[in-house]
DNA sequence: AAGTTCATCAATCAAGTGATTGATTAATTC
DNA sequence: GAATTAATCAATCACTTGATTGATGAACTT
């Protein structure tokens, strides 16, 4: 039973409104433009307050690392694999993507200022590239398989073919990024990707 | 004539030498980490020096964008495109890329910072979206071409196919990337847009 | 009921951080 | 060569920002 009135909130409930209210102004100053104060203002607490649920800012950031990798973690695991077919399984990751936008928007955006900063702090690449990697190696082995069962190209690398996957996931979170354009440019890369007589 | 040992540096000079040292800290420190007074010191010179040749940390980042702006028109301009083939015009692309990613790898770097940061400041905006809709123009009149003279596929969408290109040299960047790495990527993306009997 | 832990906040600290001021020296102009 | 302009710096301001301190009341334990 929920608890709306009470004054206290549980550690967890605090540190995951936290993480949201840090997400919310990831995706609207970005990264730099983080401010502890603005977190707490926005959860509606004191600074202290935060300080006593999450130590640091770097703990913060590595909060928010965590959250995302568990919300890809839990959709990864959503859909079943097995006894897919290449193409199936490459219309399952448009789907997926298509989701994470609609429902999402922010989920790429704050990941992409992650992935950057995971260039410079060893405590965010130790979050964001194993799951960069296990991305990557689960898409590789999908277009392994397409190439194997015939659906997908013969002469496809695979390790290539997911790095241009995930450039062109990455890229759809950039300027413009409606429905009707994001299933324009899986089309084409679905053209470009599948076996053809 | 060179005068290597003038004591004053002219504006122009100056504002060269700002701009390189801040695109080195940028890639060193992203832009959440970059400080004037860094930028003074890799220059050598006084902050209030720095401010005397710019204006404001705003213009500084706007002159960094400047400078990559100006650059990638000169690499543009470098070669004529006329009368090549779309996989003439593609290798040309792919050259482009490699190029870059060897004699000026921060380019890139620094590059994505901006179009992440172009997101939130209508002023860096104002310089990379038009520099990027014109690279995808490019791209796009490319693919077309291609698709018309039968040298990549006939049922190429341009405007698609220039947005995964965009988002596979992207991505060059991020984890590791180099020459054959990108190489295999590009054979990959040569397969799947080239016309096949 | 007394003691202990949990969660919270007002006030404050120390280290930055972008920018300015006022003065100084080299170069240019007339 | 005197006046003016360009380029430079030491010192400092005003503000930001992550973090800490010490205190307070609620919730749990015994």
């Amino acid at each position: 039973m929920e608890q709306d009135s009470q004054k206290r909130e549980s550690t967890d409930d605090r540190r995951a409104a936290i993480a949201a209210a840090a997400r919310d102004l990831i995706v609207e100053k970005g990264l730099e433009g983080l401010r502890t104060r603005d977190i707490a203002a926005r959860v509606g607490i004191n600074i202290a307050t935060l300080h006593y649920h999450v130590p640091s800012k770097e703990a913060l950031i590595a909060l928010v690392a965590q959250s995302i990798k568990d919300e890809f973690r839990a959709q990864g695991l959503a859909r079943s694999r097995q006894g897919k077919t290449g193409i199936e399984l490459l219309h399952m990751e448009f789907e997926d993507a298509l989701e994470s936008q609609e429902k999402a928007p922010e989920r790429i955006a704050v990941m992409a200022e992650l992935v950057e900063r995971a260039r410079r702090d060893p405590a965010i690449a130790a979050i964001m590239l194993p799951m960069r990697a296990h991305w990557h190696g689960m898409l590789a082995e999908m277009f392994e398989q397409g190439a194997a069962d015939g659906t997908l190209r013969a002469d496809i690398d695979p390790a290539s073919a997911a790095h241009i996957f995930i450039g062109m996931i990455a890229g759809t979170r950039s300027i413009k990024s409606n429905r009707e354009h994001m299933l324009a440019v899986f089309s084409e890369f679905e053209r470009a990707f599948t076996a053809r007589p």
